[in-house]
RNA sequence: GGCCCCGUAGCUCAGUGGAUAGAGCGGCAGACUUCGAAUCUGCGGGCGGAGGUUCGACUCCUCCCGGGGCCA
């Protein structure tokens, strides 16, 4: 649950407006500016309950929370919404209070902190690392910084396979290209599989110290890592707690008594354990290693998995919620106009290594995290190998660059003189103009954007949010000096503000900010 | 046959009950003697379809059409 952020000034005007309605309050930025700085629908909901005429209502509210000094105006207006409008002051002093907060602004909207573990990625030493392995990576790593940004105490983890008849192809394709013939089949083959052929001794760790390069570099990085032989022999203790019987010589959990579509055999006739029974000892093992909350990130393709993980939480002593399964939708490959599913065996992959090569990590992270999870992304592949910066990222990234060159002309000299007047943040020399007081509001919804995305596990609502920060600040910079203007100190701690703000947004989704560019 | 995701501007995508549905790219026309022009300003078009719930629906429900995926 992700709830209110202490250095929040418009969650405590939210609540100030909820003491007096008598019912909770949510404000949001209405998009014309007739229609105030803030406003609630509160009354047309209240109307309802309480049988009277919206307008009625509104007109209430906004008499009293100007009465009692909530807001310096504030009037009924449309169907029954109440618009409030907030004084300059009051955005300087939250100017005042962001900068203060400074990278930390907008964190900590954790009720209460867990323990949670983010499986991700989780791909088995065959080959590289893809661009949906990459998505997988964007996506669960993000969600990651999220959770520890609103205060969670986060494991990521990777989960891959050592044993089995997928790893038996692997190496059985390495033996034979060490003997100069083809590999099977059904095996592996490609450039990646010459070179670890020509290097001695068991090609797995190679592999998995190449997959784990690629994702250092892609700013992906893992706490712990679990091998499937070592939680296969963890099988027996892991069965004895679940709900079993047997049936037609297997084994049997009694998953659909826990939510799942239908029972699940554990271990089959022949007395090989089925990877369920795998899972279940894999989800024993997350738990007993003090994890709370389970997050599993995987592709659109594992969707049926939801119910049996679940079911196994709860057969195990925990809440089934306590299994989070986050899926995203897969990555086409679109060339020529036609979309076409990545498939190794045949060849229509683009490895991540490539895709950094042309494009870079910045781009790539931004591009493969600034969709909604739950869209397919159609990756073009001729669009992808040219190098552009019509990606957005750089949009973000100069606004920030440009702010520290703002700071760096600053110098001593001026950081000194506007500190004096940071002690007195009520007494602005002029009135804020439309692009500042834009701009000011705009930072003060990124302590309930990052909630939300966090909540809602999902990240791309940060670059979403920063692109519209950046359009402010651009624009605001356009027509106003910072250095040498009147407002110069209240310039200086809103740049500031700016700054944290974006340079917070874009950690978030793994992408840095460059003071130069 | 069952289940999951998605149909929003020419293209790629935001918008999970509020007021006149947004942005980037592409196109056209403008703006640098001043803190960085990777910037700014102006110009066009859209919620797949049909019902329903609601004071109010891109958003929630049902059905249909279309695309992707999983299972059988």
């Amino acid at each position: 649950m992700e709830g209110l952020v202490a250095n929040d000034p418009v969650a405590r005007l939210a609540d100030a407006i909820t003491q007096l309605a008598g019912s909770p309050v949510a404000l949001e930025r209405p998009g014309d500016p007739e229609h105030g700085d803030y406003a609630t629908n509160v009354a047309l909901k209240l109307a309802g309950l309480q049988k009277r005429a919206p307008r009625e209502v509104a007109e209430e509210i906004a008499a009293r929370a100007v009465e009692l000094g909530v807001a310096h105006r504030a009037e009924a207006a449309g169907p029954g919404f109440v618009n409030l409008w907030v004084p300059d002051a009051w955005l300087a002093d939250a100017v005042t209070e962001i900068v203060a907060a400074g990278f930390d602004f907008g964190g900590g909207s954790a009720v209460e902190a867990e323990r949670v573990q983010v499986e991700m990625v989780s791909a088995n030493p065959t080959g590289p690392i893809t661009v949906a392995h990459a998505r997988n990576g964007a996506y669960g790593d993000s969600v990651a910084r999220l959770l520890e940004f609103a205060g969670h105490a986060v494991e990521r983890e990777y989960y891959y396979n050592d044993a089995g008849a997928q790893m038996e192809r692997f190496y059985a394709s390495v033996d034979a290209l060490r003997h100069g013939e083809e590999p099977p089949q059904d095996g592996y083959r490609g450039e990646y599989m010459n070179d670890l052929a020509g290097l001695p001794g068991d090609p797995v760790p190679t592999m998995l110290a190449s997959m784990e390069a690629s994702l250092e570099r892609f700013r992906v990085h893992f706490d712990s890592r679990t091998r499937e032989t070592e939680v296969e022999a963890e099988i027996p203790e892991a069965v004895a707690l679940l709900e079993t019987y047997e049936e037609d010589g297997a084994l049997w959990a009694r998953t659909s008594a826990h939510g799942d579509d239908k029972d699940r055999v554990l271990v089959r006739s022949d007395g090989a354990p089925t990877y369920y029974a795998k899972d279940a000892a894999y989800i024993r093992r997350k738990f007993a290693s003090g994890h709370e909350r389970l997050v599993y990130v995987l592709g659109a393709d594992h969707h049926g998995y939801v119910g049996r993980l679940q079911a196994l939480a709860e057969m195990l002593g925990h809440p089934r919620e306590s299994v989070e399964v986050l899926i995203y939708q897969l990555v086409h490959l679109v060339e020529g106009g036609a979309a076409k599913k990545m498939s190794k065996r045949r060849g229509d992959v683009v490895f991540l290594d490539e895709l950094l090569d042309t494009i870079g990590v910045d781009a790539a992270r931004w591009y493969l995290v600034s969709r909604g999870h739950d869209q397919t992304i159609e990756l073009d592949v001729d669009l992808a190998k040219e190098r552009s910066n019509k990606n957005p990222v750089y949009y973000v990234q100069y606004a920030h660059a440009r702010i520290a060159g703002i700071l760096r002309n600053a110098g001593e000299n001026v950081i000194q003189r506007s500190a004096v007047s940071d002690t007195v943040p009520d007494t602005l020399s002029a009135a804020l103009t439309d692009e500042e007081r834009e701009l000011v509001k705009r930072l003060l919804e990124f302590p309930g954007v990052a909630a939300q995305a966090t909540g809602r596990r999902a990240p791309h609502a940060i670059p979403v949010y920063a692109i519209r920060v950046a359009d402010d600040f651009h624009r605001f910079y356009h027509g106003h000096r910072v250095l040498e203007s009147e407002q110069e100190a209240f310039r200086l701690q809103l740049v500031r503000g700016v700054q944290n703000v974006i340079a917070r947004c874009l950690d978030l989704v793994g992408v840095e900010a460059p003071e130069r560019m």
